[in-house]
DNA sequence: CCACGATCCTGCTAGC
DNA sequence: TGCTAGCAGGATCGTG
């Protein structure tokens, strides 16, 4: 599942790629729902002979800037990649779209699962609206332990459950949430705003660390990521908690649990990281 | 404000 | 061996 650190190890492969590339042709696009905000021919006219001006990431959405104020915003959800190939490489199965580039390479959309979505937007101010609506501040970015604490202070609901909302941080999924609350020693459970200044410290320093490994190590492949130029990524090698029920916790030896919570398979381990009230 | 369940999809796996 | 049922999960929406 492509979170933070992969759209980011992407985004950075794509920006090496592609930036100052121009769109020749707009194919293969053999499901319509992936575009809930043009159609497919609409899409095709307003991207052919744009030169792809920026690449970047919010959230787990990655930005592709063009020439003519224009932007594309794609989310790939579970399992759905961006892959630079030459041309005449073979399609692979689950292709749904391919952007053809003048100098004889397909940015290609790769999506088995088909929850990844391509948004188009025609200006600036559509694309920052979109996603103002939808993600609160960057983990990576201006957010210090103040600020977190002022955030958590106000909520009520589960640690775990908050950090998968995208309102509160943008960025951060299933794998990653079970992976900083290990490391900052918090239990998934635990109310949001009980968290001592110690504790909230130890979350903000977690978040940071946990991301910026990840992305050092570009991502983690368990099943179907792939970076831009189709390699996986090497942190799953690294994973600590996620994953590994019943294995020995990597700090203390006792097994990990797993449980769900909120329908999202959860796992932490017992004694590092007890429940409200054990510190 | 928060919880819960349904929805969308298909590859994979466990179980028979 | 071959089939099938069920699981996985990010975001969104409806209900309580």
């Amino acid at each position: 599942m492509p979170e933070l650190p992969e759209v980011e190890t992407t985004a950075r492969g794509l920006r090496a790629l592609i930036v100052g590339c121009r769109i020749g042709a707009v194919g293969g696009i053999d499901w319509p729902r992936m575009l809930p905000t043009s159609a497919p021919d609409e899409l095709a006219r307003a991207l052919v002979g744009r030169t792809i001006q920026a690449v970047e990431r919010r959230g787990k959405y990655l930005l592709l800037r063009l020439d003519d104020a224009a932007s594309l915003a794609v989310h790939r959800k579970m399992t759905g990649n961006l892959v630079v190939v030459p041309s005449v490489a073979p399609r692979q199965p689950h292709t749904h779209l391919a952007l053809s580039l003048e100098d004889g390479r397909d940015m290609r959309f790769v999506d088995p699962r088909k929850f990844g979505r391509v948004y188009y937007f025609p200006t600036p101010e559509a694309l920052e609206r979109f996603l103002a609506e939808r993600l609160g501040p960057e983990p990576l970015g201006e957010l210090g332990v103040e600020r977190l604490a002022e955030l958590l202070r106000r909520r009520r609901g589960r640690l775990k459950s908050l950090l998968l909302n995208q309102l509160f941080l943008a960025g951060i999924g299933n794998l990653y949430a079970d992976e900083i609350l290990w490391a900052a020693r918090l239990h998934p459970e635990r109310t949001a705003s009980s968290l001592s200044l110690a504790e909230v410290e130890r979350l903000h320093q977690a978040v940071q660390r946990v991301l910026l490994e990840a992305i050092a190590r570009r991502g983690t492949s368990l099943s179907t990521y792939r970076d831009a130029s189709g390699e996986p990524g090497e942190n799953q090698a690294f994973l600590q908690v996620y994953g590994r029920a019943g294995a020995p916790c990597l700090r203390c030896g006792t097994p990990i649990a797993r449980k769900l919570l909120g329908a999202r398979g959860t796992w932490f381990c017992p004694q590092c990281q007890r429940p409200e009230g054990g510190g």
